[in-house]
DNA sequence: AGCATTAATTATCTTTTGTTAATCTTTCGG
DNA sequence: CCGAAAGATTAACAAAAGATAATTAATGCT
């Protein structure tokens, strides 16, 4: 079912905990297996639960009074994703999220998630990594907002996950960059022509 | 010196705290006295330092090869901020940190947090607090880059943080917005023509 | 394989932003 | 209170981005 030895290898903090620690913990734990398209968790939703990508791929997007949808975080396998709206404010989920592959989540419910965390502070290590991880992301991502140009975000998220160029469609990069998708794709020619 | 019922009521968290504890933690902090425009923390620096605004208003700001400056964040009273680089990556800072105002900083080293965080768990809730505060910042900072056009992020930053309006130079919030000063004074015109 | 749908590119035009420089305004120190 | 320095605005032009629509390419489905 869950292969321990992948998850410690991407989990440091994981080495900590007891097998009966793990074993707790997995046991609250369940999978959720969703094929490409698959909704499962609709903006306006309060229900709380954390997801763990077991394998493949992710999209949470934004739905204006148009319909226009607007994607704003991909998530691939071996990262953690939740609404971060219903999990750090108790509010309704601002984002859609919808599997863009075939795909597996390993999800527990948040309140569980609480109590667990509450109960055993060793697993405090693992929620700290993980916001840490997260914060990071977020840093990095604001100060490219603020410091380059979308052409430069472009071609850094280009190198950062060359992996997700070839997964997902452009008009979800584009979104996530904060541009148009026929405006990224007017800089991506201009970058081809470039180098000749 | 420091007013322990103002920050309680800032800080809910510290409810959890024994007297001792805090003391304790009081013990390791020393207070850092700015005038307007002094530099306390530069780029490139590698001192790990968590600090407390108890007065005054501070910004960081990156400079490039040209020696032009770009604010990224501001942090007023009752705020914390550190090196995200230094205390996250263990890597020099990319940015320099500078009081904008006559400014009182509550400063604890960060090698000694991490000591007080093993060795008291409950010290543990403060730290969770500030990283959700932060994090929720940012991830709210990320959708608007995401979903508003500059001239809505203005607005929007203009309703969410309108005592910092008049503290700081346009500039400064241009910065932050990710356009230029002349951008910004362009649609700050615009706005008012608007509205008759 | 063939058709329908979706994504990507291209084209055209409008709007906004960046850049640079000039001109007001404001602020601050002597 | 005055003059220097920094900030904000305005102007003028080039570059980039948004909006809309048409065309081409890719993808999926039966």
């Amino acid at each position: 079912m869950v292969d321990l030895e992948k998850i410690k290898q991407a989990f440091p903090f994981i080495q900590e905990l007891s097998p009966t620690d793990i074993m707790e913990f997995l046991g609250h734990t369940r999978l959720m297996e969703l094929e490409a398209g698959d909704i499962f968790l609709e903006q306006g939703s309060r229900k709380g639960c954390i997801y763990f990508v077991k394998s493949g791929l992710v999209r949470s997007y934004y739905t204006d009074d148009n319909g226009e949808e607007t994607t704003n975080r991909l998530r691939c396998e071996n990262e953690v994703l939740s609404s971060y709206e219903i999990d750090l404010f108790d509010k309704p989920s601002r984002f859609t999220f919808q599997a863009l592959e075939p795909t597996e989540l390993i999800m527990i419910d948040s309140a569980i998630m609480r109590q667990l965390l509450d109960k055993n502070p060793k697993l405090e290590a693992g929620r700290t990594y993980f916001m840490k991880k997260t914060l990071s992301e977020c840093l990095s991502a604001i100060d490219d907002f603020i410091l380059l140009s979308p052409e430069k975000r472009y071609l850094k998220f280009a190198t950062d996950y060359p992996q997700l160029m070839n997964r997902v469609p452009m008009k979800y990069i584009a979104n996530m960059l904060g541009i148009t998708p026929v405006s990224l794709s007017r800089i991506r020619k201009r970058i081809a022509t470039k180098k000749h």
